[in-house]
DNA sequence: AGCGGGACCTGTGGGC
DNA sequence: TGCCCACAGGTCCCGC
């Protein structure tokens, strides 16, 4: 589900509605959503949430108030169908809800905070610098696509892999999934068999461009949402409406009117325009 | 190195 | 209506 647009429009509307709350109870209803390397549930009591923020597709939660060695941050990937979302202290859990946490209004009230996760993929990690460190997907994740230049961009293209499998690929750069490689590539008009390591600077500068075009444009439209995909106030996103390729094989492209192929690049659907995309 | 395939899960939609 | 299959926004692991 969730790639870059979908996780910063999570960070930036649950914000409001947990921010000050202090943690008074973690319940981790499925073990295995739990990431390995996490701190006990036990360990978040007590803490105040200070912020909400992204990287790459991960959603950080900053904390703070605890002794030393207690977590300063609550670390979720939703993959491919975890949802996070406020609700009333009296509601019922629901049939999907993996972990749920008693929050502590600044006010005195009380209020849950659900991780619901229907194919059980996510994971919650309450994490210390160190644990983060000690994790390997944190500690490799790419820059931040829309904080780099081509400069930067350029050079981490290589081999002979498809630059869709490279764009995918979180150590090259973090939060692009399937959605967006394919409409990016699109929009640079660059087909997704092409060998990494072929783009000459001027089309790795095209890509990269159309990378931060579509990922900007997607979060001012709080994302796409294709099934499942919801904001923190449940609301669905509106880029599906605006899709070049994704989910479009066999209609007419919409720039040139030749049928959308569709493939399977690294195990992943692609579509591309075989006549705009070279 | 990187690819294909399978695993991890549950649900949905299409074809018959 | 019901069954079976394919497929889904992501990552990881294995064998080649």
């Amino acid at each position: 589900m969730p790639e870059l647009p979908e996780v910063e429009t999570v960070a930036r509307t649950l914000y409001p509605h947990i921010r000050d709350c202090v943690i008074s109870d973690m319940r981790v209803l499925r073990p295995a959503s739990l990431h390995e390397l996490s701190l006990k549930p036990e360990s978040a009591i007590g803490l105040r949430i200070a912020s909400t923020r992204r990287r790459g597709k991960l959603l950080v939660i900053g904390l703070e108030g605890g002794a030393p060695g207690a977590p300063d941050s609550l670390v979720i990937h939703l993959r491919m169908t975890g949802r996070l979302f406020t609700r009333e202290a009296n509601e019922a859990l629901g049939k999907h809800t993996r972990c749920v946490f008693n929050l502590a209004l600044p006010n005195g009230s009380e209020r849950l905070l659900f991780f619901d996760d229907t194919r059980a993929f996510g994971k919650i990690l309450l994490a210390t610098p160190t644990i983060l460190q000690r994790w390997s997907f944190w500690r490799e994740l790419g820059p931040e696509p829309l904080e780099i230049g081509v400069d930067t961009f350029a050079p981490r293209l290589r081999g002979a892999r498809a630059i869709k499998s490279a764009l995918l690929d979180q150590k090259v750069v973090a939060g692009i999934g399937n959605i967006y490689a394919d409409e990016a590539l699109f929009m640079a008009g660059l087909a997704p068999t092409r060998e990494a390591g072929s783009l000459s600077d001027q089309e790795a500068e095209r890509l990269l461009a159309a990378i931060q075009h579509i990922l900007k444009l997607s979060i001012s439209q709080c994302g796409s949402s294709i099934r499942d995909y919801r904001d923190a106030d449940g609301n669905a996103g509106a880029f599906q409406n605006t899709f070049q390729a994704y989910g479009r094989g066999g209609l007419p492209c919409k720039r040139c009117g030749a049928l959308l192929s569709k493939t399977r690049i690294t195990g992943r659907a692609t579509v591309f325009c075989p006549n705009c995309q070279k």
